[in-house]
DNA sequence: CTGAAAGCGCTAACAA
DNA sequence: TTGTTAGCGCTTTCAG
């Protein structure tokens, strides 16, 4: 007897297939003597009914995927804790994909959603490129999307992210003000969504404080240490930044391996401040200057968005952006000396 | 046209349904011109056969579960992370779940699994109780089960985990070679899984080295940050420990500040170690000797023990547990001052 | 309030 | 190689 179905409930208790279903659902009329007798049965038993003929019947699959590039920094470790809190509160189910940055990948974890596994999807886009029929598609079977962190910008989504900018500028701005002439910008993707977004910020409060733009002062670099510690220290010994401003995480903490490496004391010799959502910067030596976003929020927020156009089918197609405070923390790595 | 159907599909095509279905499963008999044919015209239309319908059929559902009692850590993140590697190279669906250390919710959870959800779960125990009836009931529906770090062990379980009680032994051995005495265990809960194990590896070193047990020495606390601050901070003021083994990474990074605040330094005053999977220990200060196991590998191998017992029906009821190294990282935080 | 019956979209015998 | 057909287990009209 490994699969019981309502009918051998049904036959168990001497009542119809449709009385016991009835009992499983919420609503309907159904006498409250029976239905208790029935989830009586099913809880002795351990019966539930079967997802896949409800949800066939149905067509809904109280399921939600996430998306997301990555899982190697905390930020995306908190806005998934923010996501599967609500959707489990929703009673929902969460799927995780991880794409490794690849837009192939992302493109067939979609294509595999669109088939009603899912009710809707949360992501962070993986990539650039203009070949994003995998959103539309997800799109013209009506199955809501929002991104968080990163998006596609050729597209109009809903959005929920960080003040990238105005935090970059600030981050930028705080070195300026403690000193720095040469500021370095370390990013993974010069090119996407926040890469291109924070260097925005970086820029204009270059300009703002009259210091040269200098394409030799942004590195471009991957997302793996070895290879990026081997760039920031190519750029360390010959560009000789006294800032840097790094985009994501992981840059930043290389960029503490390396200047430790290359005997280059900061704040003394270089300062330092970067996007991290760490929550021991302020144990690291020097303490840690960062960006922190909101990232449990970020997650929490998002999926509040996706359930509010689960129930009442927003127009999910318009942009609509989201912009959640980041927090500047000013610690030692960026001191003046 | 929301949904398409291979009845659609066949039609467009002058073809039969079961043609079409038989496109799509890799196998079976049928014209490789044909196939290719209705391959071409479902990526033109978006169309890909609705999941509910075949696995309703096929009493399968491509999809496994994680189930873990937090996410607050770099060790689960990395767990995950190799776990969903498995599981996306398997071309199966990963569903995420977290209990919050309430054993309540891990029922809960399972529950809601047990009806063709998912064909496999991986868990990480939330608690220690004897009411595992929900894990029973999973197993009475033949859907195996691979248990990860924490486990059950009133239950027989296929279990892969650290070499908790040997490094555990062997860390608490590290400190009174470094001079201490007076060493304090800290834990969330000593009776549980591997709270147990690690709280035996320390006795025993301490036995070892002929080293009094002090009760008053272990702490075992919550998995709060600063509630734990609070215990700890009563702990060395009262029990004056001159070293700590730290069971969890929370309690680890917790003991720093703590003894930073008390203005106790380490490791003169007070010296630390403990499992932790961080891998930026080399950047605090004192940098941090641990434990750290491999998070990432035993994702993977749990994994893969899964998928292996989904291909051929193992007797997943039997004990079986594999052990993986930890390594041993000795750095300043436990030095001989 | 309960039962009968149709059918969600697909797969897999079996038949052609 | 392709088509026909009978369900997978459930929900939901529609009758009673």
């Amino acid at each position: 007897m490994s699969q019981l179905t309502i009918i051998d409930l049904a036959a168990k208790l001497g009542l119809s297939k449709s009385t016991v279903s009835r009992a499983f659902r919420n609503s309907s009329d159904i006498n409250p003597e029976t239905k208790a007798r029935i989830l009586a049965m099913a809880e002795e038993l351990g019966f539930s009914p079967n997802t896949h003929a409800s949800n066939l019947r149905g067509s809904k699959s109280q399921t939600i995927a996430i998306i997301i590039p990555e899982f190697g920094n905390k930020f995306f470790s908190l806005a998934i804790k923010g996501i599967e809190l609500v959707t489990r509160s929703k009673g929902y189910h969460t799927l995780i994909y991880v794409t490794d940055h690849q837009v192939q990948n992302e493109a067939t974890i979609v294509r595999s959603l669109s088939n009603g596994r899912v009710d809707g999807v949360i992501m962070s886009a993986s990539g650039e490129g203009h070949e994003h029929n995998h959103i539309k598609q997800l799109r013209s079977k009506n199955i809501p999307i929002v991104f968080f962190d990163r998006n596609y910008d050729d597209i109009n989504t809903v959005y929920v992210t960080g003040n990238d900018e105005e935090a970059s500028f600030k981050a930028t701005e705080h070195l300026i003000e403690n000193g720095c002439k040469r500021i370095a910008y370390l990013v993974i993707n010069k090119n996407i969504s926040i890469g291109k977004v924070r260097m925005d910020g970086y820029a204009k409060a270059l300009a703002k404080h009259g210091l040269p733009f200098d394409d030799h002062l942004v590195l471009d670099t991957v997302n793996e240490a070895e290879e990026n510690c081997k760039d920031i220290r190519q750029l360390l010994r010959e560009s000789r930044p006294d800032g840097v401003v790094a985009s994501v995480e992981r840059l930043a903490i290389s960029t503490m391996r390396v200047a430790r490496e290359e005997g280059l004391k900061i704040p003394d010799d270089i300062k330092l401040i970067g996007f991290s959502c760490l929550d021991i910067t302020d144990l690291v030596q020097p303490s840690l200057s960062v960006v922190k976003q909101p990232a449990f929020e970020m997650g929490k927020i998002a999926a509040t968005y996706l359930f509010e156009s689960l129930a009442k089918p927003l127009n999910l197609k318009e942009q609509e952006t989201t912009i959640l405070e980041s927090t500047l923390i000013y610690q030692d790595s960026s001191k003046k000396s």
